[in-house]
DNA sequence: GCAAAAGTGTTGAACTTACACCCATGT
DNA sequence: ACATGGGTGTAAGTTCAACACTTTTGC
């Protein structure tokens, strides 16, 4: 059957991955040195092309394992971008994805051999392409789906603390929020676990841990609750 | 410089369109019935490939025109899907597009060529491939954007009074309003101009017709300004 | 004159925001 | 003992949701 095409073109089709990752202390996002051609040495996003029998959504996975190592990581399709004249080396179709993760766990070594960096997001540098647009969708993509569903929570390690919580919000929307408000919202949803252990790094007295509560949440999701901050 | 990419493979790319147009009565959705291979026959989403030198959002525009005759239609990139086996035929990957039509306004002609049909949301037939899936997420999104944008008024003709409008409000969201809250919220806004005649066909005694005012509401985007339905 | 849709305000409940002090601990 | 960040409650303001009757006019 495959013959009915034949009178179409065919294009190349990329897939380009935003990646973010919170270290506690700020919103960051990792980005490859190019050491190959088109735009050899500078900065751009991470990707790669696609493969014939792959879907689209296993290629963005293999492009953000091939950088950080990592696997089962949250990854959401933001759009595809298909200008003819995105790329200066050639039509291609990039579809871009944006990944969540925790940027303590990652796998250096590799990402080392890409000349990965991460930059915070006040402090990108230029980026190739159409890739400084593809960002600018993405973040304001984190910021709906943060306000909507928890994924922040994606960003952070098994065991965090509500004022860890409550910077990595701040530093999503970019905006202060009152502790005790913040505090009263995130508890009333009842998607967080309180454990016994506490966090003595971040203060003197040290703050409790807290866990996400996956069950509980798809409990309140069934029953029509409506997570938002 | 193409030759930087000559070992990656090509694929066929295509544009998949979701029209939805309001009659003043319901919210539908466009089918066309394929008389061609594969799935012949069978209901789908109006569709075509991307060519050689062509944008994809032109492709979108242009697979939009050929069906209704239509230009300068509002149309926003859903997402793209890439499953390797979604079409049986053959490795497409497919570039969704919604499109939001004044649904009285298109080209009848045209469109009969390629066997269209509207159906109700409510009453959609079985669509080829992942079409069912693009249709869903599209419905989900056009909600999102009615929330938070006045995109409502793509789907309406430049005169429309205020109970078609919560009827269509209605019919996007799939609930019922009350009567004076909507106006009340709707008008608040000050992106409606009133005008001096009424709409009879509705009732005996007619209702006020309005228009959106593009100039004002983009001052109060430009001042911060935030839509929310 | 009556049926059918258009138009119009108010009140209580729920939610959001603003705000200041004590607590626990390492140094 | 003091500096640092963690933790807690309340009151005012705002927004949202619920609710019923009058108006106009074609038949």
């Amino acid at each position: 059957m495959a013959e009915l095409y034949l009178q179409h073109k065919k294009h190349y089709v990329a897939v380009d991955c935003i990646i973010f990752g919170f270290d506690m202390q700020e919103l960051k996002l990792l980005c490859i040195k190019r050491d190959f051609e088109p735009q050899k040495g500078q900065w751009s996003l991470m990707g790669g092309f696609l493969e014939e029998d792959e879907d689209t959504d296993a290629a963005a996975e293999r492009v953000l394992n091939e950088l950080t190592g990592l696997q089962g990581i949250y990854l959401e399709q933001l759009q595809s971008y298909g200008n003819v004249s995105r790329d200066p080396a050639g039509r291609v179709v990039s579809i871009a994805y944006y990944a969540l993760i925790d940027s303590v766990k990652f796998d250096r070594e590799i990402s080392r051999n890409f000349h990965a960096r991460w930059f915070t997001l006040s402090d990108l540098p230029e980026l190739i392409f159409d890739h400084e647009q593809m960002v600018d969708k993405a973040i304001k993509r984190l910021r709906r789906r943060c306000r909507f569903q928890p994924v922040g929570f994606e960003l952070l390690p098994e065991k965090f603390t509500l004022p860890q919580l409550q910077n990595l919000y701040e530093q999503i929307f970019g905006t202060k929020f009152d502790k005790r408000n913040f505090r009263k919202k995130i508890l009333s949803f009842d998607i967080l676990q309180k454990l016994e252990e506490k966090d003595k790094d971040g203060s003197k007295r040290g703050a409790f841990y807290y866990s996400f509560d996956h069950v509980r949440y798809s409990e309140l999701m069934n029953n029509g609750f409506n997570f938002e901050i």
